[in-house]
DNA sequence: CGCTCTACCTGTGTGC
DNA sequence: TGCACACAGGTAGAGC
């Protein structure tokens, strides 16, 4: 289940693996895969063929690669390769041409074919995810938690997401009077990628949990050093999320599901329902929570 | 405009 | 063994 920490080993991953190479041909093998790219799938294939992939750039959960111009190597980039992984994305690179041929799966939804006899195979099983080659626009950061007037060259489709955890250029107190000033539920609020990305289910229950912060707990009853509380415990369980999963990453082999192997071993309280709160011992409980579950210590983060 | 809810998708696990 | 169903869940868009 690729959250931010996740997709930012991806990111990682193409940045060292990908970026500079070019696509000779897309091969899309489940149109579904490709839906949000409205001109169909031959469209986006024509609009990759011969294209350049220039950076590897993540904000929240979306992730993109900017292609340069067929016919003016060197020029700003004014389109991208769009991917947002759902929750079974993989990014999967494929060195030589025997890789290639050897990495026929069940679940390869797109392949782009790159010039030096390799690929990057986009592998899906439950198809959440998506593909689309996407223009880039000037957009007034003015999102929570964002530069303020300064304009971010970002995909359409990404233009209201907000900043996330992880971002240099990120200001937690402007974040959480952004989380304070929404009417409802605490983690409804910190799950709002327009509030602030990158943060799924797992890691909204396992910062909740640092935190000491009940997910139901109304945001108008969040002062300001409990909510920066709560984006504290969000960013720091990213932040050792990521560092695991860095160290485990292959070369040529960019992984998503559990790729950090941060979840068998680090979580407090997500899926460990009836098992100990590693702080005060009380069972876990896990209750429905927008058609999802959450989980959390009913002593350590008494209801509201 | 702000908030809530559902559809989208498929493989795995469980209960009868 | 076979079937039905719950579950995992991010996002867009509809609904209120």
């Amino acid at each position: 289940m690729p959250e931010l920490p996740e997709v930012e080993t991806v990111r990682d991953g193409l940045e060292r693996h990908v970026v500079g190479r070019t696509v000779r041909a897309a091969e899309v093998r489940r149109p579904y895969s490709v839906r949000r790219h409205l001109a169909g799938p031959a469209d986006l294939a024509g609009r990759l063929a011969g294209r350049t992939l220039t950076a590897a750039v993540r904000r929240g959960k979306f992730l993109w690669l900017p292609l340069d111009h067929p016919g003016a190597p060197g020029t700003t980039p004014d389109d991208a390769l769009l991917a947002h992984l759902g929750m079974s994305g993989q990014l999967l690179v494929r060195a030589t041409a025997a890789d290639v041929a050897a990495a026929e799966h069940p679940h390869l939804r797109v392949r782009l074919l790159l010039d030096d006899g390799g690929a990057l195979d986009f592998v899906d099983q439950r198809t959440f995810g998506h593909l689309s080659v996407v223009d880039l626009e000037p957009t007034a950061d003015d999102r929570p938690g964002g530069a303020g007037s300064d304009l971010a060259l970002v995909p359409g489709p990404v233009a209201h997401i907000g900043r996330d955890l992880l971002d240099p250029a990120v200001d937690r107190d402007v974040v959480a009077r952004a989380v304070r000033r929404r009417r409802t539920q605490v983690k409804r609020a910190v799950l709002d990628q327009t509030v602030v990305s990158g943060v799924g289910n797992i890691y909204a229950d396992e910062g909740l949990w640092r935190a000491r912060v009940h997910p139901l707990t109304p945001t108008a009853d969040l002062d300001q050093a409990t909510a920066l509380r709560v984006l504290d415990g969000l960013a720091e369980v990213m932040g050792e999320a990521l560092a695991q999963g860095g160290t485990s990453f292959d070369a040529l082999y960019v992984n998503v599901n559990g790729a950090s192997g941060y979840f068998d071993r680090s979580l407090a309280v997500y899926g460990q329902t009836d098992r100990p709160c590693p702080r005060c011992g009380t069972p876990v409980v896990r209750e429905s929570f927008m058609n999802r579950s959450s989980h959390f210590c009913p002593v350590c983060q008494p209801a509201p």
